[in-house]
DNA sequence: CTGCAAGTTTGCACCAAGTGCAATGTTGCG
DNA sequence: CGCAACATTGCACTTGGTGCAAACTTGCAG
C-alpha cells in the first residue's frame, strides 16, 4: 500500500499485485452494488478469475478484500522530520500535518480511494468498524512518533492523548470533505476541522 | 442495560435477564482464560446452561455477548436537561456529565464492567472493530441530544463534532483510569481528561 | 383448577466464512 | 530441458449464525 507504482522485482510479483488489485475491485464493486451480506465470498472469488480458496491466499478476510487495507507506512523523512519537532515546530500546525500524512498513507497511490472507502462506509456501517480498528492497529506507531518528539520538545500532554485527538482530527475532516459534496482534496479540511474542536473544548 | 436494578416488571422478564447476565459472564470469564478463538459459542452456551441456538436469541454474536453490549439508553431525565441547556449551562461541564452518563450507561448495574471490557479489548485486538461499531451505532443518539440543544442554547460547532469530542473524552477518562491503576471511580478522571485535550489543540 | 394464548427454548437443517492439507500447476533459472 | 520454488486449487472440516417448527413454560381469564 506505499506509493511505489513502479517495483520492478520480478514479474511474478507483479501478477500478484494485479490479482490483488482485482480481487478488490471486483468486491467493492459488488459490494457496492448488492450490499456486503448480499456479496458472499464465493461471488467476489468468480469477479476476480480465482478459485475461493485462492482469495484467502490474498487477503484475511472478506472485510480486509472490501476496504482494500494493507499496511500502511509512513514516509520516512516526514517521521524523522515530526520527531524531531518539525515541520514547523508549533504543534497544532505538525498535528495537521501529521494528520495529512496520515490520510495521504490511507489512500495509497489511487486517489479515488478515500471516496470508493467513504462510500463504502456509509453504504455499509459494519465496514466503519472494521476501518477503526485498522487504525488503532496503527496507533502504537502514530504514538511513539509523540514519544519520540517529546524527548526534544515536549508536548503539552501524554502521547495517547495527542494520538487520539489526530485520529479525530482525520475523522472530522473526513467528515467535512464528505459534507462539502467531496470536492477538491481532503487535506483543505483539517485546519477548519481542528478550529471545530478547539472551539468545542474552550466553550 | 439501565441502571433499574430493581424493575418490577414481571417475573419473566427477571428471568430473562438473569439469563442475559449468565451468558456474558460466562463468555467473559471463557475468554480471558483460553482467547477467543479458543472458545466456542457451544462452550459458552453450555457454561451458562443454555442451548447453543437460544444463544442467539439473546445476543447476535458472540462478540456482543463477550463485550456485554447490549443497547444502552440514556435516562430520560437527563436527556431533557441536557437538551434544555443544562445542568451547568456551560458546555464544558456539561459535556463532562454527559461523559459521566455515558460512562453509567456502558456499565450497567456492575461496576467492574469497564475494567473487564478494557482488559478483554487489550487481550483481543479483534474485539475493538465491535467495540467501535457499538460506538458508531450509538453516535447518532448523542449526536440528536446536540441538536436539540442546539436549538435552545447555540453550539460553538456542529454536533458532529460534539459528538465526537464527548466519545474522545470517555475514551481518554478511560485511560487515564486504567493508567491510573483502576482506583475509584472512571468520572472522577473526566476533569483531568478533558484538560488534557483542551491543552494539545491550544498549544 | 383448568385450559388457552403468548412467549421461550430447543433441535434440525442449512448457508457462509475461514483453515489445513495435499495434489496439481506455473514460473524462473541454471 | 529439468528442477526447485512458489502459487493455485479442491476437499474436508470447524465454527458462527439463521429460519423453521415442535415442544415446553408461564401468565392469566373463566
Amino acid at each position: 500500500m506505499n506509493a511505489n507504482p513502479v517495483d520492478d522485482i520480478g514479474l511474478r510479483a507483479r501478477k500478484k499485485r494485479a490479482r490483488a488489485d482485482a480481487i478488490v475491485d471486483a468486491a467493492q464493486r459488488l459490494v457496492l452494488a448488492h450490499g456486503f451480506d448480499a456479496v458472499t465470498v464465493e461471488a467476489i472469488a468468480e469477479a476476480a478469475g480465482i478459485s475461493p480458496r485462492t482469495f484467502f491466499n490474498y487477503f484475511e478476510s472478506k472485510d480486509d478484500a472490501v476496504l482494500g487495507q494493507g499496511s500502511f507506512d509512513l514516509d520516512a523523512g516526514f517521521r524523522g522530520e515530526f520527531v524531531a519537532g518539525g515541520p514547523t515546530g508549533r504543534l497544532t500546525a505538525d498535528l495537521e500535518v501529521l494528520a495529512a500524512a496520515l490520510l495521504g498513507a490511507v489512500a495509497g497511490s489511487d486517489p479515488h480511494a478515500p471516496a470508493r472507502v467513504l462510500e463504502l462506509m456509509q453504504a455499509e456501517p459494519r465496514l466503519l468498524a472494521h476501518h477503526f480498528a485498522w487504525f488503532e492497529r496503527h496507533k502504537n506507531q502514530v504514538e511513539d512518533l509523540f514519544t519520540e518528539r517529546h524527548a526534544c520538545r515536549p508536548l503539552p500532554t501524554d502521547p495517547a492523548t495527542c494520538t487520539m485527538v489526530v485520529f479525530v482530527l482525520v475523522r472530522a475532516a473526513l467528515d467535512d470533505w464528505d459534507a462539502g459534496g467531496r470536492q477538491g482534496d481532503v487535506t483543505e479540511h483539517l485546519p477548519a476541522a481542528l478550529a471545530k474542536i478547539a472551539a468545542v473544548v474552550n466553550a
